[in-house]
DNA sequence: TGTACATCAGTGAACGCGCGTTCACTGATGTAC
DNA sequence: TGTACATCAGTGAACGCGCGTTCACTGATGTAC
């Protein structure tokens, strides 16, 4: 069989995608070469003509993660102003929607407390997804006046990554639900931002 | 060799004790029972005396970490009051010192993306432990006259919890240096707790 | 246009290592007598 | 007090499975002539 030109980049973007998603979902150091291959369709033995190593394909995929990631919150706040953009981008964060999808949802909810475990390539792919959410927290809290927007963008971006770690960690559904709606009610409050809802009583 | 009567006890809690840390610091799935055995000062194959499988392990550690960190935490606040208990505890959460001890820190910010990962038992071991410091802080938001000290409390925990997982993610210690502090100082801000001191510029 | 050969993404069997688990054995000390 | 035997935590060799990696092969289509 022989393909076109792009065939092979395809074959390779589809299992990077599917490498992403397992990731996310297994976590970085339980995905299996295999099952990344049978998701995308493919064999296992063709595996080393994408990839040179298993290492080397979860390095590909955390970038191509953090990729994909930043052009789905462009999605969310693209274009709005900023404090409607901060307060759709909470309440996309901490939606049950973005908690139940760990396979494709911020790599930053999925991978925290795996990352201190990896190598120091996707420690600073991460550190640069950090810096690129408090930038654009941060300017988002300057054109509204806050006195530190750096330290309110920190502030900000820790609580929601604590919230939907802890909201996706715990097995009751309604307190998973109480952990989410505090969280959005809280950062909102703090922010001054309108259409905060009571919160379930936990 | 025949031992006192706690001698097998007390090899159980080393063995559990050196599980717990490697727990933490590598991963529920990667720790490695030799290793573990190892590092108790034992060879592998005297494992199956005291634990039933590897799984039973984990989920022993698991139950004995958490024990431990409510101890630690307790060392921490035991006794104080409130004001002085919260800035106490977000001041020793969120150092240095506890970021760096990743094996023996708190179980929620080694584990918390692990455990969508993990079976229900070591799950509900983990919202136990959610609850408690939930319901600890909001004991002193309540005393301190917060008119919604749930949601207060809920969204501290989730702010430490997340400061402290993006603290140990990034390389650079400047920029988790950074973490660290913005959220000490929004945190004390917040509260009304004295002694905030200013972050270094980031 | 037809024929022979080259290409190369993908296949699937096989290899080998790491690691969880098993098991026969050890040897120091307690107990029976 | 002395002797024979029982106990049992711990040892270390061996087993076997899972999985990353290798490799000879396939077969559809492009290219040379």
């Amino acid at each position: 069989m022989r393909y076109d030109a792009e065939h092979k980049a395809r074959t390779r973007a589809r299992i990077l995608k599917e490498a992403a998603k397992a990731i996310r979902s297994e976590g970085p150091h339980r995905i299996r070469v295999a099952g990344v291959m049978s998701r995308a369709g493919l064999t296992h033995g063709g595996f080393y003509a994408h990839f040179s190593s298993k290492d080397n394909l979860v390095a590909e995929a955390i970038t191509q993660m953090f990729h994909d990631s930043a052009a789905s919150f462009d999605r969310v706040v693209g274009g709005r102003p900023p404090a409607e953009a901060i307060s759709a981008f909470i309440d996309y964060y901490l939606s049950s929607t973005h908690r139940d999808a760990r396979d494709t949802g911020c790599p930053l909810a999925a991978l925290s407390t795996d990352l201190p475990r990896l190598k120091a390539a996707a420690r600073t792919r991460f550190a640069d997804g950090v810096t690129r959410l408090t930038t654009m927290f941060s300017s988002w809290f300057e054109a509204l006046g806050s006195p530190d927007p750096g330290a309110e963008a920190a502030s900000t971006l820790a609580e929601l990554v604590g919230a939907i770690g802890l909201a996706r960690a715990v097995p009751s559904r309604e307190q998973s639900n109480a952990i989410l709606s505090h969280s959005r009610m809280m950062l909102k409050r703090r922010l001054g931002i309108e259409g905060a809802t009571a919160p379930r009583p936990s």
